[in-house]
DNA sequence: TTGACAAAATGAACGCCGTTCAATAAATTA
DNA sequence: TAATTTATTGAACGGCGTTCATTTTGTCAA
């Protein structure tokens, strides 16, 4: 059954055709200005080709937010090798917002966007999301393991952690920090984390 | 000159009621099913009307996120009253989160969204932004004179706290909190932003 | 009251968009 | 080679934001 594999095979790479070039252009021109027709004539098909391998625009925009979640776990593997569950922790919040800072329009797709959780909704579950909260969750009980955080819920403090850095983010992203004049406003982001971290390393 | 008089008054009717009733079908059937058109249906006049008072929609969207940032700020109204800082810091999240609650749409059009945000480009600053994030810095302000965050930076002190609680609202409201099964969100939010407050007043 | 002028409103038209689907082309199988 | 399955095409549909020549409405002087 050689032919069916190969057929296979070449399925998939058009697809990721797809895929990689929806999110280089993306990348490049923002979402607002990357139509299917665009798409399309990038990889030189037909706007019509794209639907046989997508249902729609939702799940394609969801599709490429799953490469973003790939890229963003490789950026949170080194957050793995560090002992100290406490000190996990601040790395975590290191590199979270350096991945979005680095590809602003995954992080869009992933924690912003409205269009790709469309897709999910008649669907089993936002795996990605869990997965990436997994990690999280793990290093909040390793903390509370070795003593932090004490009484407090799980899920209450995962959420808080996460909501904290991701609302900096996401007021970066969307545009929201003018008033702060700080020139440079990763600076400014990463200052504000700081006090967050001392603040939650007394609890 | 009463004429000119009662023109002008009629021009900021028509004005008015584009406005409300933009208002009024983005909370009803949310923005992406809020066309210029739509709009124009509505108040029953035709859709080149519309840019006789608005540039385009972003600025009409932009001008519809005024009316949120006055609502918002009779919300915020109640906070004044309170007299110990440290008490009103902590309404001012509730009353935050509520107003979210309330009106995640107007919320949407305030914090989240980048159309508004494009029209304000060209233009000369964000007011509105502006204003209410004056609100907060004066209320850390106070906190600091009686003795809290003393050596932290107000604006760092400033952007970590909104940062927290618009965080968690944007989560929610851009439907990104799968993984906490809790049947109640504002409960859990609620609730993580009070480990929040532990964690800030002892700062 | 009438006619000239100005202001306001219209709605067809433009060039986009996401999406569908009959027609066509290409690849596979018999 | 013919029949059949699979993949691709691109015109067409309805909708979008926006523009602008045309028409309607309102104002004021003669």
């Amino acid at each position: 059954m050689g032919i069916q594999e190969r057929k296979e095979r070449e399925k998939q790479e058009l697809r990721n055709l797809i895929l990689s070039t929806a999110a280089e252009l993306f990348r490049m021109k923002g979402y607002e200005k990357t139509s299917m027709r665009a798409i399309a004539k990038a990889i030189e098909y037909s706007p019509g080709t794209i639907y046989r391998y997508f249902k729609d625009k939702d799940e394609l925009l969801y599709e490429v937010s799953v490469r973003g979640f790939q890229l963003f776990f490789e950026y949170l593997s080194s957050v793995r090798e560090i002992k100290d569950p406490m000190e996990q922790l601040r790395k975590l919040g290191e590199v979270y917002i350096q991945f979005a800072l680095d590809y602003p329009s995954y992080y869009d797709l992933m924690f912003i966007m409205n269009d790709p959780m469309r897709s999910i909704k008649e669907k089993e579950s936002w795996k990605e999301g869990e997965t990436s909260h997994g990690v999280l969750t793990n290093i909040i009980r390793e903390c509370q393991e070795v003593g932090y955080f004490s009484g407090y819920d799980i899920n209450e403090l995962s959420l808080m952690i996460w909501g904290q850095v991701h609302g900096i983010v996401s007021l970066h992203l969307r545009d929201r920090m003018h008033m702060y004049q700080e020139s440079d406003p990763q600076k400014l982001m990463n200052n504000a984390v700081s006090i967050f971290k001392d603040a939650i390393s007394k609890l």
